[in-house]
DNA sequence: CTGAAAGCGCTTACAG
DNA sequence: CTGAAAGCGCTTACAG
């Protein structure tokens, strides 16, 4: 379990210098000696010392994934995580090991990482401010950035189509015929809320459809609560729309939830569509019909960019965008039908 | 960024070994002394390399979190994320860092982790067979077990009541009346579906309810699919009984979207019930009535019982076990109501 | 209280 | 093709 390279060398017979070179590939070394080394590693069961080796190496083929959350759940979130397990199998693949934290901005804790120099990269996920941006870009480690939103150009970041999901979205409503439409935002200052939500209003108001403040409401978080109470505060109000867009698909459930409990029918009374396309929209009931993001894509190519960067690729796009997916299930009319109520 | 101890200790004035002694805080140091190293360690934003301390300290402080799965999701599952949630909460107050891997058992991937020396210890989740475990008990690193079988009697596992567990799920139905029963049970070789199962029908004998075989459905997995099929199947031998019982939440949302696809009523014509209370038992619709299991003090214990054994503490309990809690909620009738229909 | 020396387990030039 | 030496950035006894 401890044989150092010094055990191989003695029982092969040979220096630590020709043992490294067997064990780690570089240089010349003779059949025969290689041959004694190789048996003397079967032997004494022998692994190279990552941490050794890392040292005078300089990489330690270790990727660390900070993901910035106020909240928990964070790993089995059904966005986030599924980014995360997309990270995971693609740096598997690839021979790199993953280090998992959360941060919540806030805290600098998730730069302990690279000044102690134990990762050779880092992906970024969701938002992060300014500053930590800036002081990541002041370290001389590697980092991409993933479904965040940033104006600095040098920034790598993968993000979602969210403004053209948002404008698809839109279009599924109107060919359903829907006219009164009502829409749960999550937080406006992430960037994904605040882009499917500029895309849907501006196909909207392409023909015709201007949605007032009122239709709009906008929820403080994005989770499945705000979507249940905005439907039973709209109730009380008696305002009930066709249809309804969430910016997610936490907050479309709760609305399908809320409707359901009082006795609403979906899509028949009132429709609902959501964002993300999680595992559970599909599972929802009814199912729910939403825009599919990228979320599996968005963490492989996190994984490739990163260890192009890491290899001191520099000529990598600075920006990677993904499309989203129209997805069509049973919470919204089929649109070909068009079987609207006006 | 690079600046290493003898950066701090040209700036500071003194030797190596002195700025080592301030920046570990181990053995005595002149307040002049300190205070000059201190100051050095600002000017030149000093942060201790952790390869080269892990390297002579022989520790760490990584823990290698294993689990094993045969297929995505891992990190986003609603029931092993949460777990892995825990762990990197309780992980990062007790300032840990994890590495999170995946495995299926056949390859010895994860033992690179433990042999290349770079984690304290490691947490190894869901089953894993007797060769696996056999390895890591051959090595020097120590190891915690979370929810996974053995009666190895050495081993450290922590695991759910899941006997009692499936015991209150009948004693659920007993109270409301249903006598009429179906249960869609996951996979038998693992342990928490089979305890489930078994804890479940003893129950239920000792009220003199026998469950036939044809009563009980046998699924290959453990997902969504399999509850959504058992339904429909079910209907066409127009054989639906009074409740149903699964093994797990998501075959039971998945016999829920089927049940309400065909039209029938949660719970007034069919009840349904599932196992350990994942996020979206609240969020399904009806909402689901189900046993929750301790999956984030699972997670917290682990990382506590994995620091007490590094520390070398030996006397620990081999078994910790975790009580199930029912839930009731919309899914069922309210058992005090005991509104059956015989 | 402090410095010089040895060593953690490797790799990397550099001679031979 | 191979060995001796130096070094990665720390910590740990050991003298003083």
């Amino acid at each position: 379990m401890k044989a150092t390279i010094h055990d191989i060398a003695k029982i092969a017979g040979v220096s630590k210098s020709t043992v490294s070179r067997v064990i780690s590939g570089n240089g010349y070394v003779s059949p025969e000696a290689r041959e004694k080394v190789l048996r003397a590693t079967e032997v004494l069961n022998y692994r190279p010392n990552a941490l050794a080796r890392a040292m005078v190496s300089r990489h330690t083929r270790n990727i660390g994934v900070i993901i910035y959350r106020q909240h928990y759940p964070i790993a089995s979130h059904p966005f986030y995580g599924k980014i995360l397990d997309s990270i995971l199998e693609t740096a598997a693949q690839m021979d790199y090991s993953i280090f998992v934290s959360t941060d919540q901005e806030i805290s600098s804790r998730s730069a302990d990482f690279l000044l102690e120099k134990r990762v050779d990269g880092l992906i970024l996920i969701s938002r992060l401010n300014h500053e930590l941006i800036d002081y990541f870009k002041g370290s001389d480690i590697p980092f991409v950035m993933v479904n965040g939103s940033t104006d600095d150009q040098d920034v790598i970041h993968l993000v979602n189509d969210d403004l053209n999901g948002g404008r698809m979205a839109a279009d599924h409503f109107l060919a359903c015929g829907y006219r009164s439409i009502a829409v749960i935002a999550g937080p406006q200052d992430h960037r994904s809320h605040s882009l499917r939500l500029r895309g849907f209003r501006a196909r909207l108001a392409e023909s015709g459809i201007h949605l007032a403040d009122r239709q709009i409401c906008y929820a403080a978080t994005s989770q499945f609560q705000e979507g249940y109470q905005f439907v039973h505060t709209m109730r009380k109000e008696a305002q009930m729309p066709e249809a309804i867009f969430a910016t997610n698909d936490m907050m479309a459930i709760g609305a399908i939830q809320a409707i359901s409990e009082t006795g609403g029918r979906i899509p028949t009374d009132i429709a609902v569509m959501g964002f993300d396309d999680i595992d559970f929209a599909a599972m929802s009931n009814p199912s729910l019909t939403t825009v599919k993001s990228a979320k599996s894509q968005m963490g492989r190519q996190a994984v490739e960019m990163l260890d192009q960067l890491i290899q001191g690729n520099t000529d990598l796009p600075k920006r990677a965008q993904f499309s989203a997916e129209l997805i069509v299930r049973s919470s919204t009319h089929s649109s070909s039908l068009s079987n609207h109520k006006e």
